[in-house]
DNA sequence: TCTGGGGTCCTAGGACCC
DNA sequence: TCTGGGGTCCTAGGACCC
């Protein structure tokens, strides 16, 4: 039995936060602009008939908007998150399995309910009072699906704000109607790629079989097709695993030519970076700092590059991070370009208590020297080459090489020879 | 019969997402 | 002149391991 899974999007997030407190909005096109102002992020639905586009850039877009009536605001993000986590707090009421997306999205897993269109509707209604924020729901069997239903639900007026992708007809039907790069997962290249091998509608994609596309795509697009085809291949993951990575980086207002100011750029974002770490209780030992000049000046010549230091010791020390991502940045400063944009990536976070200034080794390194360990015991007492004589699939190795694979579970590679 | 090959780690880069 | 910032996953190739 499938279970329904639902999609919610708020809609026009940042344009409708900002709504909610200037109420004199309502109603009137309105932008959002980027942290310097730089790009359109948000754009009400009065701007998006206005042919106000997503991404444009204010400088050149300014007199535009001011002809147009087009109301501007730049972005607040605290108040974004405030408004995003009440929407969330909301929406549990509505499901105990909820996966928070994004700021302005979330999966909700609605088995067990009969009604779904009016749960939803309930939904809806209910998040809009206690919050002022309208949003659309879609309803499918698998993620992707219910992704195109909530596109459905924005752009039907008919819907309500509410669109559900239940049955097989349905989704034909609407995979019917829709692009290759309005399915989640899917943009221009991809979608170029596609193309070139005769797929050319989300249908083509849906029916070929999943195997081909594997082999061609890889495994991203196995899954997106088998999606398609109401074949869930994505969890709703409802405990947030912890932060992987995290970014501090920022554009420059003119283009930086001379190393010095490229190092006090570094230098800034290696301690902002270093800062937001402290802030979860996190510790990093692999450090990327990366520069680029501006890709959209066709004109001038490109660069970019990004340097990864290892400091094999996981540390939470703002200098030693800052030390590293200068040692990065000498490593692939050119000189005679124009830099646009730079940045310092902290990769492979830890959680700092497990550090404590102690030697630090990833588990992963320990669990890899059990295998190999357990490789080399096996071998030793099977003979060599057991392992691979597994693969042809003897009957007694086969257990072994299962044990084998799952010492990624498990330090103790000694469990591994009890068969 | 074949008789160090299978496996992991690291890094850079691509592609996508909101 | 002026075009965001912060994420994730996947892949490929070479180094390395025993």
């Amino acid at each position: 039995m499938t279970k329904p899974i639902a999609l919610i999007d708020c809609n026009n997030f940042y344009a409708s936060c900002e709504r909610v407190f200037q109420p004199q909005l309502m109603g009137k096109p309105i932008v959002v602009l980027s942290n310097n102002d730089g790009c359109v992020i948000a754009r009400s639905n009065e701007a998006k008939a206005l042919g106000v586009e997503m991404g444009a850039p204010w400088h050149l877009n300014k007199e535009n908007f001011e002809r147009l009536g087009v109301k501007i605001r730049s972005s607040n993000y605290a108040l974004y998150g405030d408004m995003s986590a009440r929407v969330m707090r909301t929406l549990r009421q509505f499901s105990p399995s909820l996966e928070v997306y994004s700021i302005d999205e979330a999966f909700l897993c609605l088995d067990g309910i009969a009604d779904l269109e009016n749960h939803a509707r309930d939904l809806r209604k209910t998040v809009a009072q206690w919050t002022g924020i309208p949003v659309s729901v879609g309803i499918a069997p698998t993620k992707t699906l219910a992704k195109v239903a909530n596109k459905i639900a924005k752009s039907d007026a008919r819907s309500g704000g509410v669109f559900c992708l239940m049955d097989d007809g349905q989704q034909i039907a609407a995979l019917k109607k829709i692009g290759l790069t309005d399915i989640w997962g899917i943009a221009h290249r991809l979608a170029l790629r596609l193309q070139e091998t005769g797929m050319t509608s989300p249908l083509d994609l849906r029916d070929v079989d999943p195997k081909l596309i594997r082999q061609a795509f890889g495994v991203t697009v196995e899954r997106i097709a088998l999606e398609l085809r109401g074949v869930p291949c994505l969890e709703i993951e409802d405990i947030s695993p912890p932060r992987k990575s995290l970014v501090a980086s920022r554009s420059f207002g003119r283009p930086v030519e001379i190393l010095n100011d490229m190092h006090e750029a570094v230098a800034t974002y290696a301690n902002r970076a270093a800062e937001k770490m402290r802030k979860q209780n996190l510790a990093t030992a692999n450090i990327v700092v990366f520069i680029e000049t501006n890709s959209f000046r066709k004109q001038d010549r490109q660069y970019r590059a990004s340097q990864t230091v290892n400091l094999s010791v996981a540390t939470a020390d703002s200098g030693k991070i800052t030390t590293a991502a200068l040692k990065g940045l000498s490593a692939i400063w050119r000189s005679g370009f124009l830099y646009k944009k730079a940045g310092v990536m902290l990769l492979d976070l830890v959680s700092a208590d497990h550090v404590q200034g102690s030697l630090f080794q990833p588990t992963d390194t320990l669990v890899s020297k059990a295998r190999m360990q357990a490789m080399d015991a096996i071998n030793q007492r099977f003979g060599r080459g057991t392992i691979r004589v597994a693969a042809t699939g003897l009957q007694a190795s086969w257990q072994l090489r299962r044990n084998f694979m799952s010492a990624r579970y498990t330090t103790d590679w000694r469990e591994l020879l009890r068969v």
